[in-house]
Parts: C-alpha cells; structure tokens; sequence
DNA sequence: GCGAGGCTTCGGCCGCGACCGAAGCGGGCG
DNA sequence: CGCCCGCTTCGGTCGCGGCCGAAGCCTCGC
C-alpha cells in the first residue's frame, strides 16, 4: 500500500521540531530565506537547507529566486490546510500538558480567523480582502497578468484607480526609480489566487487606511475591516467579504 | 513557543510507517485490537503495543476494553481530517511518484466520500446517516444515554420502534439470551455523536434494508442510500442528511 | 483452578537521520 | 575584477527511537 508510505513520509517532514518551526513561521504567507529560517528554526544553515531540500522535493514548500536570495514559501494551501488540522489535534494536548487555556487557545484561533481575513504582507493587503481586491481587479480589466509574475495595469485600471484615489503617480514614481515593482504578483497561502505587491499594492493599502476602511490592529498585521470598509468594497470593487465567525 | 513542539510531536506521531498503517486502518471507524493493528501495520505485538500507548498518549487514539481485548479507534473527528488533509498533501506526491493516477484517487475519495455519507459498523448503520438517525432518536425522546456506554429505549421509543416496523422483539431476544447489547452507544469517527450499536442498532440496519432505503455496494461496508431512502429519512425521522459531492 | 490468549513491560540492539564545521559555488555590489 | 554574502554539498559524529524476544499480568473459558 503506497498510501501508507505517502502518508508518513509527509507526516515525518512535519514532525521534526526544527522543520515545524518553519513550516509555522512560513504560515503567515511571506516568503523568507534560508538565513531567516534557519535562525527561527534555531539550528545552522547548513542543516536548515537539509530540511528546505527535502521539504521542496516533497512539494511542500516552493522556492524563488530573488537576487542572490532564495526565498520559501508554502506550496499551497492545502499545505496550510495540512498544518491547521494537525494543530487542531495538538491544540488539546498543548492545553492538557500545561495548565489548560482553552480561552487563550481560542483566542489565537479567532485571531487567525482574523489574519486570513485581512492582513499585511509586508505593506501591501493580503488574506480574502487582498484576495478580493485584486479578484475584482482582473475580474473587471483594471488588472492582467504581465510577464513573469508581473501585473499590467490596464489604461481601464490607470483610470480606475485614479477614480478611487490611489496615488498612482507615487507608485510610478518609485517603480522607475527601480527600487521597487510596481505591480507584482504574491501569492497568498490562505486564498488560491495571488493578491498585488509591489508599489501599487502598498499604494491600495495606503489608501484603504487613509480612508479608514481598515485599520492596523496594534502590534501585528492583522487589518481590521470596518463596517465602511466593508460597505466600500461592495460599492466601490463590487466584492462581498465574510464576516468574521463569532 | 509551545506550539511548535506540539505540532511536530503530532505529526511525528503519523510519521512513523508503522504508526501511519495504524491510523489508516483505522479510519473506517472501526475499532480494533493490538494484534489487529500489528499485523496491519507489519511489526510485532510489543512494538505495536508501544506505538499504540504513544498514540493513546497523545489524544489520537482512544481504547476501550472488551472482554480480555483492547480496542483501539480514533479519537475524533479532528483526527480523521488531519489525516486527509495529510494525505491531501501526500497525493500529488504519491502521483508523480509512480505514474501518476489522479482518476484513481479521485475515485478512492469519491468512494471515501460515500462511506462517510453512510456504511455499516459490522452490522449497524454508521456514517453521516448512522447519526442522523441517533440524533433524532434522542431528540424526539425516544432514546436516552443509559448507563455505562448503553442506550435506553424510552417507551415512547418503543411505540415508535413498532410504528415504524423495527423488529424490536428480536432484539429483545438477543439481548435476553446475554448474547449481544441490547443498544450500545458506538462512537464514529466521521461524525461527533454516536451511533446505535448493537441488537437495536442492527434492527435498525435491517430495516432500512429491507425497505430498500439503502442497499449495500458490493465488496464493502458502504451502502447506498437510494432516494427512497433519503425520502423516507425526512418522512419518518424528520433529518436532511446532505448529497454526495459530485 | 489451570491453561490459553491478548496485551503490556523490560532490556538490549541497531540503524536512520539530525546536526555541525569546513569547504565549494554563484550571483551582487563596490 | 575581486570581495562578500547567501546558499548548498560533503564528511563525520551522535543520540533518539523503532524493533524484537522474553517474561509478566489480567481476563476469559474449560
């Protein structure tokens, strides 16, 4: 039965300390190089590039060049669905190994509810609203695939945005410079399609919290979507966002 | 950060070949020995014993004396899904592995879809319409948690038991003779409440039978539920029991 | 009450794999 | 062009954990 072999294989990458800790610290959907996650990882380089080889070969992570960097991230996400679930099954013996917080167990989980619903990746929105956006985006020909993992921003799209007050001049401003893209595509661990990075998207973030439509919770890059947020993605992009479970 | 260990100490659990051959012997609800699970699992008694503590250990497993045997099942519903959503990630591997069958193992999901929907439990209903069925049975009055691990039949029950054509009287006979449980309260692990097990509980199967409500698929323990059936399910105990996913 | 079957504990062996330091590659940047 | 930084490959060490056989415990059945 290959099954079987399959099954532990993949369960074993996961049951390692060393590469759990990466696996958890790529859940957050950026992308990081080997330094980074050997250091959160807590064991040397080249032992951490032993575990991102294998865990590469297994197809759970991906990686990409940038520079003389190369960065990892989850393959998808039913490699985060995977790792949700086996923390459902360690959550309760986390509680009954110390002391028992089912309150604060639940707490972190409705923050994640909160992270996959709208974040910061880096300086650009991420989770279903960064999904959303950029979904609607395509969806209405402001926004195309480009070369590479590039978007194009349409003439509709130059339009559009600066209908709703992005400030695009800004955005162009830094991508000629050639510190930054303008617009590139991120793909996002807890959605199936990319959102936008680059200049452009940090310019969407700017604007949706200049409007107050989100607002940066304290500490960390959860976005809490606001009532008028909500209302201005369905009058303004034509999106529908759920509401956070209670 | 607790939460890390607690993530690869679980996962590690299902990384084990052995360990691994045990829990998916045991996702089809049934529960079974330690001499069972060694052979499946292909190591000796000892070691299969020592695999099954750390397991019983952990929360994955639960066990419950019968007579002079162990019998081993999973913990939960929780357990279960992490062990799709492992192999969920373990597929596409297994597939480029070895010449890639992803018609088969749609099929082996499809199938896997239809024994959660419903299947016997050696000879009582289980999977979703196993429950459904409890579920209305207490809900309605007619069945109470009885002591220990039993269920008992309310007079009402009786009534409806007769009403609807169980053969409640042959049960009572098995039962009498000490042979079998009149009603045993059986956990699934597809769903969270228990079933009916014993002589009431295969009363129960024979009857949906007999009216041709559901029908067994050859070679296996999932059984069909014909539209008769899910009509009747409304009819009779007032439950919706959802369609197969196409 | 005694034997048998099922499960667990104990002790000891062995192999896999995680780990690190040192050295090798390769792409930026000054 | 050459240094530097980030990543990978190589070789060797070591400890954890899986594995089994033998022996012990408990429950059942004759």
């Amino acid at each position: 039965m290959v099954t079987t072999n399959a099954l532990s294989e993949v369960a074993a990458l996961a049951g390692d300390p060393a590469r759990a800790g990466m696996l958890l610290a790529l859940m957050d959907g950026r992308a990081r190089g080997a330094t980074d996650l050997a250091s959160i990882a807590g064991v040397s380089g080249p032992t951490a590039s032993g575990h991102l080889a294998k865990m590469i070969d297994a197809g759970l992570l991906v990686a990409e060049r940038q520079g003389r960097r190369r960065l990892f991230s989850l393959a998808g996400p039913e490699v985060s669905r995977m790792i949700e679930a086996i923390m459902a099954v360690a959550a309760p013996l986390a509680d009954t190994r110390e002391g028992a917080k089912p309150a604060s167990a639940r707490a972190a989980w409705r923050r994640d509810a909160r992270l996959r619903l709208c974040r910061t990746c880096y300086d650009h929105l991420a989770g279903q609203v960064g999904s959303a956006v950029a979904d609607a985006l395509r969806r209405d020909g402001h926004l195309e695939p480009g070369e590479g993992k590039d978007w194009t921003l349409t003439g509709k799209g130059d339009l559009f945005c600066r209908r709703i007050g992005v400030d695009l001049d800004a955005a162009r401003a830094l991508a000629d410079t050639g510190r930054r893209k303008f617009a590139r595509q991120c793909l996002d661990w807890s959605e199936r399609r990319p959102h936008v990075a680059g200049a452009l998207g940090a310019a969407f973030c700017d604007l949706l919290l200049a409007r107050d439509w989100v607002a940066r919770a304290r500490g960390g890059r959860a976005l809490e979507l606001k009532p008028a947020g909500r209302l201005a993605l369905r009058r303004v992009f034509d999106v529908e966002v759920p509401a956070l479970p209670a």
